[in-house]
DNA sequence: TGGCAAAATTGCCAACATGGCAACTTTGTG
DNA sequence: CACAAAGTTGCCATGTTGGCAATTTTGCCA
């Protein structure tokens, strides 16, 4: 259970997804467009084409909406991270998990694309205003990421520490990175930066001698 | 700089934090006594004898009135870290620094206290209309931990990730092991979790043979 | 000490957000 | 094809949020 809750379609459950969708794509567009302030329930509705009423049976408030597209993100992470091998050292998978997702989508053609992508993904990440549902969905999609993890070491015994704490460690590294990422122009990939951290993290964040690589 | 601001008073200054914390602590009482859905930004100004929109200059949203009691105890870990003798390994340092922080008040005589400070730490991280803003100010004092982790390691060089990935690890235990100890009913130390979670940070998570200490 | 500029408090208020309720539509199925 | 379940919408009562300007308090110095 968990892993592909996407199988099961249904005309209805499809449709409601889409709408979702629909609302948060036209809530993060607008927003990066018009800033924060300057969008109301009211313009997102509208150019999701469904009443004002209805956005609020998807989402709550504007943030939530906005950032619905972050914790999609963070739940694919999990779910990628669930197709690695058990055989990559699960630093290694984690890392490569994240930067698939964090990657700029420059496949589909258009450089446009990618611009975009970035744009947003700032946004999502900046913006004040939203960054507590922001975090909010980190740490949902983290529930998930804790059962994968469990899943992959084997989970010892009940209570054991290890999932959670390990999920929240992976949380707290791309919030951290992505963050780093961002603001030091975001020129290259993030790959490297988030292989950096991850080595500190599975080196335990040697305080004596120990060189940082290079 | 940034180490104890509270040295510089000044009676408008005091009076300042003063009402701040008032309105603080009346929102969290409230909440606490009445759920969070049957209290109003009227009913906290009235319990801390000011007008609602002096309330609104203190404080943007009724979640950070509640929070910011959360963000003064984040900062105070910082603090407290800064205190510690260098020679203390990091994490050493940092699990003493975070439990002296979610210790109960046993101190002061009465145990009334104590059931009344689990109440209200208990309501700060399980009330899903604050998360958000808990997770938030964490992340606000996180900077100020990197900042004494930086000068702890001995920041290497700018832009060395060190000192933020440790902060948000830091960040990021604290939130899983509050969370674990209040759930599984927070009957003895919180000491023992807190350890055994630094542990694994320090151990860089072992996925092989490696037990878990006992 | 008296007086004043800066800072804080407050009232007023318009624009939005939030969510309950009930009427009305759409969807999937027997 | 009829119907129950699910989804959408309008209506609306309460709260929230923050700008603006009037009023009061505070700290300081001549």
């Amino acid at each position: 259970m968990g892993a592909n809750v996407e199988i099961t379609a249904g005309l209805r459950e499809r449709k409601r997804r889409e709408t979702r969708a629909a609302l948060s794509l036209a809530a993060l567009r607008l927003c990066v467009q018009r800033g924060w302030d300057n969008v109301t329930v009211d313009d997102i509705a509208a150019v999701a084409n469904v009443s004002p009423r209805t956005f609020r049976n998807y989402f709550s408030t504007r943030a939530e909406a906005v950032a619905a597209g972050h914790l999609e993100r963070m739940l694919r992470v999990a779910d990628e991270l669930r197709t690695r091998p058990a055989s990559e050292p699960l630093w290694t998978a984690v890392t490569n998990s994240v930067a698939a997702q964090f990657e700029r989508p420059a496949r589909k053609g258009q450089a446009l694309d990618a611009d975009r992508w970035l744009e947003r993904t700032r946004f999502i990440i900046t913006e004040p205003s939203i960054h507590g549902e922001v975090l909010k969905a980190s740490a949902t999609a983290q529930v998930e990421l804790a059962e994968v993890i469990a899943g992959r070491v084997g989970a010892r015994r009940v209570k054991d520490p290890y999932p959670q704490v390990a999920a929240a460690v992976v949380t707290a590294v791309v919030g951290t990175v992505v963050d780093r990422w961002l603001r030091d122009g975001p020129t290259g990939s993030i790959m490297p930066l988030l292989r950096k951290a991850f080595e500190l993290v599975a080196a335990g964040f040697p305080q004596d001698k120990v060189k940082t690589g290079k």
